[in-house]
DNA sequence: GTGAAAGCGCTAACAC
DNA sequence: GTGTTAGCGCTTTCAC
C-alpha cells in the first residue's frame, strides 16, 4: 500500500535518483555493471514500480491513443476496437476507447478529456458531416484519424481519412439485386445525417439510375431523418422499418439495410411479417460483421477490411504523433460484396 | 499549439494561482464575484484547459476505472462495457477499457499499466479459476471488483464479486431441455478452464442427475479442455464442436451452449449438417445478447441483467475508492431462462 | 560513471 | 479574499 519512489530505491542501492532514472530508460552502458545489478536488486526488493503520471508530467509524452466510437454495443465497432488495439500493441501503444454515442457533445467532451489526459492521437469514428466542433483541438495540436468517414472539402489540412468507398459498396449491393431481377428495391437506415451513410444512400441511387430505374421512386425508409438512432439501436430501427414496409402497397422484394445490424433487424422484420428472407425478400447488409456468416441465413453483405483499416489507422497516427508525419494522406479503400444466401432472385423470375 | 498553464491565465488576470485553483476546484465561495469573473474571462480569451496530469500527479485521484474484458469483440462484454461507462459517467468517472484475451500474463500487465497510470479500481472479467496473479496489486491497494465469475474459497477477502449463479442458469437451460422430452443433450463449450464455464457444466450436470440421466454419458464437446478459444471465437469453436457431435453415432437431440455466440455457431453447424434448428436439435444458449432475439429462430438462453450487473459493479468500486467502503459484499444474482424458439420437444415425441 | 539541481503544472496549507 | 510556498515523482542537462 506504501508508494514507493525512485528515491527511495536510489538510496536503498546506495546510488542517485538520476542513475536510477538512467537504468529505467535504458542509458545503461553509462553505468558499471555493479551499480547496475544493485539497482535493479534494490527495484526488485522494494516492489518499485515508476509513476506513469509523474514520467508523464516531466515527459509530456503518453503511449497511448484514444479511440472515439459511436457505441461498442455494436460488434462493428467492438471488431474495430480490438484490432486496433492489436495494432496499438505491437508499437507499446495502449488504446482508451470511448462511447458517444454518437452525440457531437459527447464526442466533443471525450476528445477534450483524452487531450487533458496527454493523449494527443485519437482515431475518431464521427462520421458526422462536420468536423467543427473538434477544430479548436485540432488547433492545440490534436492528431486525428477520421475512421469510417470520407474526406470532405471543408475538413481541416490536418485530417487523415481511413474508410472504405461507401458509395461503391452500396452500388455493388444494389447492383447484385439489380441483377438478380429485383425492381423494388428499399433502402433502409437511420438518420442519413452522417457522412458515410449519405454516400452509402449515394451508391444506391446510383445503381438504380444507371439500371434506368427512378431513384427518387425508390421506397426508402425512414422517409426523412428520423429521431437519433444509436447503433445498438440499429436493428431495433431495421425491424421496424421492414415491418412498416412490408405493410404497405407497393412491397420491396430486396432491401439494402445501411448496416449488417440493421439488416440483421430487418430479417426479424421479415420472419415478423410472416415472409422468409431470401425467398421473398432478398437482404443485403453492410460491414461483414462476424454474425453475417452465422446467421441464418447467411448475410450477403458488403466486406470492409477492418484488420487492414484499423493498422493504417493507427499507423498514420503514429507517424504523425512521433513527428516523422508526412502530409497525412487519407486511405479510400475498395469495398468488395460478399454474396452469401440472403438474397435471391425475385420470386416473379424464379426458375428463368 | 502553445500550451497555457494556470499562471498565465492568473497573471492575466491578475491574481495568484491558487486563486485559479480555487476557483477550478469550485472554492468560488470565498472570493469575490469581481475576481471570479476576470478568472473566467482569462481562462476563456486564453483557451486555458486545466492538465489532468499535473493534477493527478499533485492529488493522487484520477476519476476513472478500469475494465479488464476478454474481448470487445464479444457483444456481451461489449455491452457490458456500454453499461458500465454509462454508471460511471453519472458519477463524472470514466472507464478505460483493455482486452486480456483471455491471457493470464496480458492481464496481469493491464492491471498493472491501469495502476501506473494511477487508477485504484477495475472491473476484471476474468473468470480465470486463480487470482493469484493479482494479489500483488492487491496488496499495493488496488480495488477489484470481479465479474461473471464465483467468489472461490481461497480468493482474496477484499476480493467483491458480482456475477449470475451459473451453475443455476444452466441449471434452469438443461430443464427446460429436459421437460421437453430430450434426453440426448449435449454440453458445448471451449476450455472448461475458467470458473463461470466450470459452474455451468456443474448446472448441466446437475439437472441431468435430477432427472436420473447419467450426466457421465453425456455428450461433451471438445472433450477434454482444449486449446484456448477466445472469445470472438465462440461461435467458430460452437460451428465446429456441433458439425463433429451431429457426425456422430449418437446424435444428441438437443446442445446446451456455453454461450450465446457459441450457441449461434452451433445453429450454423447445425445447419451445415443439412438439420434445422429447434426441428432437428434444439439449441440453449447463455447470456441473452441483443442477437439472441434476432436471430433465426430465435435462441432460447439464459438471461444475464448486464445493466443491474454493471450498476453494481460500479457502486462497489466507487464505494471502495472514495473509502466509504463497508467491507466488499459479493452480489450473486440468480439469472431466468427466456424460452424463445430455438428449442422444441425432440421428434420422437412430436405430437404427444 | 554518477550526482545535484531545476523544474513539468497543479493543489492546499498557511500566511497576510 | 488572496498570495506564498512547498511539494507530487520523475527526467535531464550539466558538473564533478
Amino acid at each position: 500500500m506504501t508508494k514507493v519512489t525512485i528515491h527511495e530505491v536510489a538510496r536503498a542501492a546506495s546510488v542517485s535518483p538520476s542513475t536510477v532514472s538512467n537504468l529505467l530508460n535504458g542509458r545503461t552502458q553509462r553505468m558499471q555493471p555493479a551499480t547496475q545489478a544493485r539497482i535493479e536488486t534494490a527495484i526488485r526488493k522494494l516492489g518499485y514500480h515508476p509513476s506513469r503520471v509523474a514520467r508523464q508530467l516531466r515527459t509530456g509524452q503518453v503511449r497511448a491513443i484514444g479511440l472515439v466510437v459511436p457505441s461498442v454495443g455494436n460488434p462493428f465497432w467492438g471488431a474495430l476496437a480490438r484490432h486496433l488495439e492489436a495494432a496499438a500493441l505491437t508499437e507499446g501503444y495502449h488504446v482508451l476507447l470511448c462511447n458517444s454515442e454518437r452525440d457531437p457533445e459527447r464526442e466533443r467532451s471525450y476528445l477534450e478529456e483524452l487531450w487533458a489526459d496527454g493523449i494527443r492521437g485519437v482515431v475518431l469514428c464521427s462520421s458526422l458531416p462536420s468536423l467543427d466542433h473538434v477544430t479548436p483541438l485540432l488547433e492545440r495540436g490534436l492528431r486525428l484519424v477520421a475512421f469510417d468517414r470520407m474526406a470532405q472539402a471543408g475538413d481541416p489540412p490536418s485530417l487523415v481519412n481511413v474508410t472504405v468507398d461507401n458509395a461503391v459498396g452500396a452500388q455493388l449491393a444494389t447492383e447484385h439485386l439489380l441483377q438478380l431481377g429485383h425492381r423494388r428495391i428499399a433502402f433502409i437506415s437511420g438518420s442519413l445525417g452522417s457522412i458515410n451513410r449519405k454516400e452509402r444512400f449515394r451508391g444506391f441511387r446510383a445503381a438504380l439510375e444507371q439500371a434506368g430505374l427512378d431513384p427518387d421512386a425508390a421506397l426508402v425508409s425512414p422517409d426523412a431523418a428520423t429521431t437519433q438512432f444509436g447503433d445498438v439501436e440499429a436493428a431495433e430501427l431495421g425491424r421496424a422499418a421492414a415491418t412498416e414496409l412490408l405493410r404497405g402497397r407497393r412491397k420491396p422484394t430486396a432491401i439494402v439495410a445501411i448496416n449488417d445490424m440493421c439488416a440483421l433487424g430487418v430479417c426479424r422484420g421479415i420472419r415478423d411479417a410472416g415472409l422468409e428472407v431470401a425467398r421473398d425478400v432478398s437482404v443485403v447488409g453492410f460491414d461483414d460483421i462476424l454474425l453475417a456468416e452465422l446467421y441464418a441465413p447467411p448475410l450477403t453483405t458488403v466486406h470492409q477490411p477492418l484488420p487492414e483499416m484499423a493498422a493504417a489507422a493507427f499507423d498514420h497516427l503514429r507517424a504523425r504523433i512521433e513527428g516523422s508525419a508526412t502530409a497525412g494522406q487519407s486511405l479510400l479503400l475498395r469495398p468488395h460484396l460478399v454474396v452469401r444466401e440472403s438474397t435471391a432472385p425475385p420470386r416473379s423470375k424464379r426458375g428463368t
